[in-house]
Parts: structure tokens; sequence; C-alpha cells
DNA sequence: TATATTTATGCTCATTTTGAGTGTAATTAA
DNA sequence: TTAATTACACTCAAAATGAGCATAAATATA
């Protein structure tokens, strides 16, 4: 039952809410800010005396977590009908990505707790090759799901999707894993009803272990959100340096390496992914070294900003309205 | 003074509104719907009654255009502090982005009427070269805006940005035309006070002919709306095939290409348009032939649904909550 | 102390993709 | 019949990409 992801709030006159994934990186792991026992991603109302949505997101989450935020970019906005304000207005609420620095993620005083993101998408991390998960239960489940279509074309449209969402090599399809799908795979899920989030969940019909390896639910949609997140930093990444507002100050080329491939969840080829690096000028060494832990020691760099190109990273800011 | 461009709106107690950019291609022009004599674009408010934004946006345009309209993808989502509803919540309006075919764009009957949307940006049609209003105006303005700044960081800083949007190749910098950097530019323009919309802006300061030489102003930021939905599509164009999206059921490749062009607004290399065509599949000959008007006739294509790739063109919808 | 192990980094080579052409075919207008 | 126009097939060099080998500089261990 779905009611039981359902959570009581309280609303008052105000339909617009903001919501932020935050992203951070310790210790070579992606982790999300969230609050609630980590069920809900850090939330609140836009208020009169906000004067932007920026300036929302930023005031809630300061409050709720105590950190300091640096990027921060709209992601997607969402309706829900089944929480409405005393007039009947259906809540709105504007989702953003939010970047933290490795540095300044020290110890939090609040109810805010930093998981792992794969915690909630197992499937989705490839470090360690194909999960099991995927060739053991998703894509058994969905075919059979597939089959379970009342027409063929819609049972063939799914079967397409599953190898074009799955990276699976049949013999009508050979599609390729394709990381920044993210979106496309949690929606698949949801719609086939292979989670608690989906309406019409029913345990009782999946394989045993299902509800365990395929990841923490949260309320709400706000796994969703998540998955819109890191949907949208697997894309992005690739054309724009945003990685740098998840590294700090000074780093080693192999820890900037060892970042992007925990947001990408794939593993990269060194000597290309530095190739990439110089042929972009992103990053200058600052001269000195990393006293090693094991090996050759390697060389410190910087983050080559052009302050400018910082600013065009952002998502651009309105001048405020007098 | 902006005043003229603020727009007097009825707000109930709801504080959420929808609007869309609708772009059609007609005549190897691009062009987007408007109401109020072009001043802005279809909107309403989010109703109790829509089931999510979409169902929102499809009536309103509808029902304000008589428009069907196929594919919808959502922008971006602003507040405007200087409309507020009765309990003073700020509007908050989320904008969409949607395609029309060129078979149906029949007679309007209402107040709504297609604009080409270089009538909003001139300096955007770079189809005929680049446009003179850039060198003669646009450019020698934002230096002479670069050089007033306060200190010489920010000075320094508008200059690599002029470059940046405006493809300079000065003694510092050496940018290109990006076709897709249509919101920054006009948010630089807005930013430096060049056009009506802007908070401060002040006709006298500005070089004569400035008002007729820097596009149509809309009310509230409609304009900006415009730009963000061009700069998407420009984008997504590259690596999306909704280009489909806007042509008639059968077409041929120069049409396409044409299409293509009047969106980017600028010019392709033909044999490499179609290599690429080709290459992904994305076309079927019908096996027929267009009746020339002169030249060789050319043969008549279709996309190549794959029903399936077009549902996932398409901005994921949520199966609907029970 | 010598040797294996680990990490960093420089360099090469084949393949694919991209940018920019030339040449030829099929039609209409004069 | 010829010029003009449009369509389309094919080539070639440059650039970007994927995948590998080789060497350097440190630590751990026999």
């Amino acid at each position: 039952m779905s009611l039981t992801y359902s959570y009581a709030h309280q609303q008052g006159s105000g339909t617009t809410e903001v919501v932020a994934v935050l992203v951070a990186i310790t210790n070579h792991t992606a982790r999300v800010l969230t609050v609630d026992q980590g069920k809900l991603l850090p939330n609140g109302p836009l208020m009169p005396l906000h004067r932007s949505l920026q300036a929302g997101v930023r005031q809630w989450v300061e409050e709720q977590t105590q950190q300091p935020m640096g990027y921060l970019e709209q992601l997607y906005t969402f309706v829900d009908t089944n929480r409405r304000n005393i007039d009947g207005h259906a809540l709105v609420y504007v989702s953003y990505l939010g970047l933290v620095q490795e540095t300044q993620t020290p110890q939090l005083q609040t109810a805010a707790i930093w998981h792992d993101w794969y915690d909630y998408f197992p499937w989705e991390n490839h470090l360690q090759g194909r999960p099991a998960v995927i060739t053991e239960l998703i894509v058994p489940t969905l075919l059979a799901w597939a089959d379970s279509a009342d027409s063929n074309a819609i049972k063939q449209r799914r079967q397409q999707r599953i190898s074009l969402c799955w990276g699976v090599d049949t013999e009508y399809a050979d599609n390729e894993w394709v990381a920044e799908h993210v979106l496309l795979r949690y929606e698949m899920l949801y719609e086939a009803e292979l989670i608690p989030e989906a309406p019409n969940y029913q345990p009782k019909k999946l394989p045993d272990g299902s509800l365990q390896a395929l990841g923490m639910p949260m309320y709400y949609d706000h796994r969703r959100v998540i998955a819109t997140a890191i949907s949208r930093l697997r894309a992005k990444i690739e054309y724009r340096p945003l990685i740098f507002g998840l590294m700090s100050e000074v780093f080693t080329l192999s820890q900037l390496q060892q970042s992007v491939e925990a947001l990408s969840g794939v593993t990269l080829h060194k000597q290309n992914f530095r190739r990439l690096l110089d042929s972009q000028n992103l990053v200058l060494p600052t001269g000195e070294s990393s006293s090693a832990q094991r090996g050759r020691p390697a060389k410190l760099y910087r983050f080559a900003h052009d302050i400018e190109l910082q600013s065009l990273l952002m998502d651009s800011k309105l001048p405020k309205r007098k």
C-alpha cells in the first residue's frame, strides 16, 4: 500500500514548496543529504518574504541542515494533487540540485543525515561491474511485466524500453548501459510497480527480497527527485566542469577521477581522462605533491577558474527587480 | 520605464500559473504563438481540477489558441514577486515548450497570433550572415557598459562574457558564435539595461534606433521564457530527434534541413547533415518523390518511429496516481 | 638490501567522427 | 537544346576517441 509512504503535512494558504537534493562526495562515495530518517529531502514552503526560489531553497536548507551551499540549479517542478492547501489548490514543489564541497561537510547538529545515493538506487552503481540485481531480479521481473501486457504492441514497446534502459543485448536489440538514464530507469520500475512508491505496489506479487534489493523508498516522490538530480548531474558533467563544485580547493588527478566515477557509477580510462582535462585547460598544477600513502606521490592541482567561467556554470541569476 | 511592461492581472487565491511557448515552422520560419498583440504568451492559472501541470497547460493553450499540441516539455519555473495573491504569496509560473506540426497550424479564430521568433530576437538569426545589429549596436554598447564598471575585475569579467556570448575575436579572446546561448545573451542585454524589460531601462541613454533594432518587448518576463525555449530547443535538437515534432508526416530531406536551420539560426552543411541522418536511421524513404518546383525531384521520407522512441522523446509521464 | 607492489604519468596506434569539399543525376525554364 | 536548379553519391584530410604499452617514483615485504 502506498499509504505507508504518504506523510501528513500541514498546509497553510501557500501552495509552493522547494525541495533540495544536496550532493557531496566523501570517501569516493556520492551522498545526498536527507532529513527524517532518510525518508525525505530537505524542503520547506516558499514564503512571501523570499525574494526568489533560490533564496527560499538556501534559507530552508541552511535552517534544516546547517550546510553551506555553493552551486545551485533548478531541476524540475512537480505537482502533488494528494496534498492541497485550505483552498483546495494542489501543492507545487520546485526541486533544486545543490553541490557541497567535500571539506565543508562537517558534523551535522541536526536530524539531517548524509546517505550514499546508491542506497536508494543500488542498480546504478556499476563500479564493481554490473550489479547482480539487474540480471537476477529487475530484468526478469520487467520481462514478465512486458509479457503481461494487454496488446502485442504494448508488449513489444515494453521490451524495447527494457533493452534501452537496462542495456540488454538480446536477439532483437543490442543496447549499452547509459549512465545518465537514471530517471528513465526509475520511472520504469515505478510504472511496473516494483517499488513501494508505486500506487498499486503489491509486494506479494514480487520475488522474495525485492524490497531489500531495490533500494530504500522515500515519502512522496522524493526518490524520483533524486533520480532527476543524478540524471542531470551525470549528463551535465560531460560538458560542464560541475565536478569542481564538489572538490576541495586542491586535489590530485586521481581524486578528481574517482569523484567523477562516484557520480557516473562507471569506471573511466585514466589516461584518456587526463588527456581530456588538459586539452580543456581545466586544471592548474600547484607545484606541490601529495604525501602519498602508497606508490608514487601525485601532483596537486586546482581548478583553473577563470572566475567568469564559474559564474557561467551557475544558473544565471536575475538581477533583482526593483 | 518598465511599468509600461507591467500588466494588471487578477489574482485569486491561487499562486501558480502555467505559460507555454508553442513553436511551429511555417515557410522555413520558426514561429511562436502569442496572445495580447504579441505581448504575452498563452497562460493561465493552475486550478484544483487540473490533475497535472501538463493538463493545465494543455487546457489553457487549447482554450486560448485552439491549437492541438503534440510534444510538450517543462522548461523552467519562475517567481514574480511583483504579482501576489490576496494572501501575499508571490506568483509562481511554470513554463513549457510545446511543438506544433506544420500542417496543424490553420486559421486562428482567436486573438492568438503566430510571430516569427526572430521578431523578438533579431540578433539570433544568422542565416544571412551575422546580423549588423550585433557589430554595430550591441557589442559597442556592451563594451561601453563594461567600461563603466566600478572595479577593474568586474570590467574584465564583463569583457570576457561579451566575447563568449557574442562570438567576438579580439586581442584577448577568440570565441565563436554558439547558437544555443540564447538565454545568456538575452540576460546580458537585460542586465546591461539595453531592453525595455530591464528594471532601469533608460532609452535616452541608448543609441538612436535601439528600441527598434533590439526586437519586440513583452510583458513580464515572457521574452525571457521564449529565450529559454529557444536555448533548450537549439541544444536538444543536437542529440534528440525533436525536429520531427515540427514536421508534417512526409517531407524531403531539404525541408527537414531547412527546418533545423530555422531553429538553430545557422546554415548547415548539406552532405554532412544527410550522413548524420542515415547513420542514425532516423528517416525512412516512402518510395515516392515530391513534385518538384524546379530542379530534380526530391525523395520523400518519414520519421522512422519506432513508436517507443517517440515516447522516449517525451517528457516522461507519471502514471496517474489513483 | 633487494624485489614485488602500488600509484602516477608519458606516449603510441588504430578507429571513429567530423568538416569540407568534388562530381554526377534528374528535373524545369527559356 | 541549353542553362539553371535541385538532389544526391562519393572522397579525403583533420580531429577526437578508445584502448593499450612503457616508464617513474614511491611503499611494503621477503
